[in-house]
DNA sequence: GTCCAATGGTCGGACCAGCACACCTTTGGA
DNA sequence: TCCAAAGGTGTGCTGGTCCGACCATTGGAC
């Protein structure tokens, strides 16, 4: 039993997600939390294809598939392109998935990489940089009665975080995906709009903090930001709370 | 140029990184920072493939490539089994990577692991859980002089919280990958035995707010810690130090 | 001494993701 | 009228992976 826990993450499964599988997943969570919001074209399938270091063949193949799910569209000829629906499915699946136990990972994945943005945030963030974190919030004021008009405008917050700390673009790539999981995570439970105004005066708060580069409270925000939706996800989870 | 950081995040090249890849980097990197210490026995080949999720196949190419690069010894016959050399090589190819790019996107990550786990821990770890860090202080105590000694402590401690903070193996699978990615990188410089006395005296503080459940102190202490190699390294980093 | 069980080592066939590349079809503008 | 830019299709090849059967070595049980 000495080190059992940190064998256990040894021998774990190796996962091996294929290209077509990670294409679908980046794509389609960029759409899904409005990164690319709806009418925007894709860049052409040859240039993408480059883009992402993988063959035109298993592009098409990821984009077929995000067509048939109803989030692009394809029209021929010139002129004419990939674009994003009008209307794209915002969640996977409408809750077929009843919040499997990797519901903790992710919700300790998204500690630490929300947090971490944040004091890197603090450290490099000018004043600058958090002027789309300032508009995100105003539309999340006005807009706590549309569940879906809010989420858009609070993963641009965090998005804009990340992008306000980054050094790489990787940090934007892990919080991209956490968000991603995350709204597949809170599209299962209710979003009374009390609780939004609730969590948007955090935001503001944070912000605060942010501009005066106060990492000790931004830090403390944060973590009252996202225990908020741990609290309410918690009786869902199997296990419930286990904080 | 909007939100361009977001999307160059979104269009990135995909990682497709084979079983086989990630089989050589998992039990490398195990071995490398002493989780598998020598002489420890591997399981049996066909159990280990079942825990991995692969094949048998697989799993030979996989430690035979570890074999050839001195990692590993196999013994035939019964009582035979695979075993870590007793002086496996301590870092990937000694410094033939000259700290390229992504060695910036290694230290935010490393941020973003360590904070949040540390976190995690003020909030869930019982005293029980942070004997081993104690010991772990301890052993480093006494390695000053010894920098692998030293470092094969340090990571028990780091890797320990990760154990202590962890409500899924995830977080002490990212935790082990990260402290992997940092021997790598500070296997090329320098450690005086001040430095390092230095560092530890930073994990005895730290270990402190831990066990008061501080999270705060413990937040500004881990990142005091982490900022001291960076600043160590900023000077061989590509771009000089951009903090 | 003999046999057997446990373990690493080898081989061959099958499958499939991914790639490269050539070619077809549609469509709008020069 | 033609051409350029885009999506759509097909074909064959390579390499990673799996499965399963079988071989070789070795130490202990009897």
């Amino acid at each position: 039993m000495e080190r059992n826990a940190a064998l256990e993450a040894v021998f774990t499964p190796v996962r091996t997600p294929t290209a077509f599988d990670e294409t679908v997943e980046r794509l389609g969570t960029a759409i899904r939390i409005g990164l690319l919001s709806p009418g925007t074209q894709l860049p052409p399938e040859r240039d993408l294809a480059t883009q992402l270091g993988i063959s035109r063949s298993t592009l098409r193949h990821a984009l077929t598939a995000l067509v048939q799910s109803g989030h692009l569209t394809s029209l021929r000829g010139r002129k004419g392109g990939t674009f994003v629906t009008n209307e794209p499915p915002l969640v996977v699946d409408a809750g077929s998935e009843p919040l499997n136990d990797d519901a903790w990972a992710v919700l300790d994945r998204r500690v630490a990489v929300e947090i971490g943005t944040v004091v890197l945030a603090c450290e490099r963030a000018d004043a600058g940089k958090l002027d789309h974190l300032e508009e995100a919030v105003v539309r999340m004021n006005g807009a706590t009665g549309d569940f879906e008009a809010y989420r858009r405008a609070d993963v641009s917050f965090h998005i804009g975080l990340a992008e306000a700390a980054a050094r790489s673009p990787r940090l934007v790539a892990s919080m991209t995906e956490v968000q991603g999981q995350m709204s597949d995570l809170i599209s299962q439970i209710a979003h009374p709009a009390e609780v939004l105004k609730r969590s948007n005066q955090q935001h503001k708060r944070l912000l605060k903090s942010l501009k005066k580069g106060d990492t000790t409270n931004a830090v403390r925000q944060m973590r009252a930001h996202i225990e908020g939706t741990e609290h309410i996800l918690a009786g869902l989870l199997p296990g419930g709370r286990r904080n």
